[in-house]
DNA sequence: TAGATTGTTAATCGATTAACAATC
DNA sequence: TAGATTGTTAATCGATTAACAATC
């Protein structure tokens, strides 16, 4: 059993691995705790601190991390090479934008299909040009996660109201990993414990812009 | 001087309150930190330890916290009454998603205006009946914050390759705080260090399942 | 009364920052 | 060499959890 890394590590280590595929530097070349601080806002100290963790010492002094060993090492940590595949529950507008996410590709990624019960949606394909994704009925979805069954994460951009009943019916599919976009925090129901999900609404970082240009005077 | 209170407590006070809201129980009830942890997951020794920290002593025993007495707490800690005028910069899914959101209401924010470059946006009007929002040009974005020197807060949802350009030139033009949703670190310039940037792109948080689902193993 | 729930303190836990010897 | 940068440890800081006396 792997050492836990707590998910503040991955989010910093997802920006480690996101700069760097970015700035696409040759891969013989370096790059310093201090160039990943000034492109990822992460501390020098915190980047060598992470490395340390995580068992990545392949730093050379004065020179900084060879960029084709950390791309090896970031991979391995975030199982990019593994790749996953997911469905959108909701092809309004944040999934429809979901779907379109340029950094899933990076990510191996893929974003199978859209599901939906508006009529005028339904039987429609949504996306770029050359990777048009299908919106089918949601009373296809378990048709659909049967014949692919390696399909184990959905994102949830359903409409409030219907969020709760949507989670319940994707874990009763057999979905272990769901992040809901909804303005509600949803459960997980204790029979299915070991189901992973985030609520993740958009729109609340605002409140905190808010709080802090107005009541922190 | 007030204590400064943790953008963490603020997203928990956030929750407290719209739990509120959506319980929308009589003003003259009351409502324990058990029944909170119900509906916010946040544990009820997490609810009494942020009131406590918070000032919130308002509690009964046996009974818990006067419905009327509490909204009147967490409004003036996240200045509701004050509220905010905020513009969204893009217009594109995201940005007409977020002009949208429901809850922007309840904590009195109302977006007053989007902005975008695209010939077949600019001069039409977003949003359900009855709140639509014009879509204005990019160009008038500077003429329009002089209009409304109320506005202090952008919300950034152009394509990556915009994005730090336009944050800039929203930070000339006086904006005083910005969410960024674009897949991109953008960085505040040294000379204005004190607006508020925070950098919040959709989709990261599917990273985090992924990787608690085909990493942790 | 007995049970439930608060306010508050202390203990624990985890994350970040700072410092610096080692060395390329 | 001198300067820069790593790996690593220790110190600090902050957040969460646990516990319980007080009391309605």
């Amino acid at each position: 059993m792997k050492k836990k890394i707590s998910l503040r590590v991955i989010r910093r280590i997802s920006f480690y691995y996101e700069a760097l595929l970015k700035l696409n530097l040759p891969e013989n070349t370096y790059i310093s705790s201090k160039k990943l601080e000034e492109v990822t806002g992460v501390s020098c100290n915190q980047v060598r601190q992470d490395f340390f963790y995580l068992g990545i010492s392949i730093g050379k002094q004065k020179k900084g991390y060879l960029v084709k060993k950390l791309f090896r090492e970031l991979k391995k940590i975030l199982s990019i090479d593994h790749g996953a595949r997911v469905v959108i529950i909701g092809a309004g507008r944040i999934g429809q934008a979901l779907s379109n996410y340029k950094l899933f590709k990076a990510r191996n990624i893929t974003v199978t299909a859209l599901f939906d019960i508006k009529p005028e949606l339904v039987g429609t394909e949504v996306g770029k040009p050359g990777q048009q994704k299908p919106v089918l009925h949601v009373s296809q979805l378990e048709a659909y996660l049967k014949e692919n069954p390696d399909i184990h994460i959905a994102l949830l951009t359903v409409p409030e109201e219907a969020a709760q009943e949507t989670l319940d019916m994707l874990i009763t599919h057999g979905v272990r990993g769901v992040v809901n976009f909804a303005p509600k925090i949803l459960k997980v129901p204790k029979e299915a414990r070991d189901v992973q999900l985030i609520n993740d609404c958009i729109g609340t970082s605002l409140y905190k812009i808010v709080y802090q240009l107005y009541s922190r005077k």
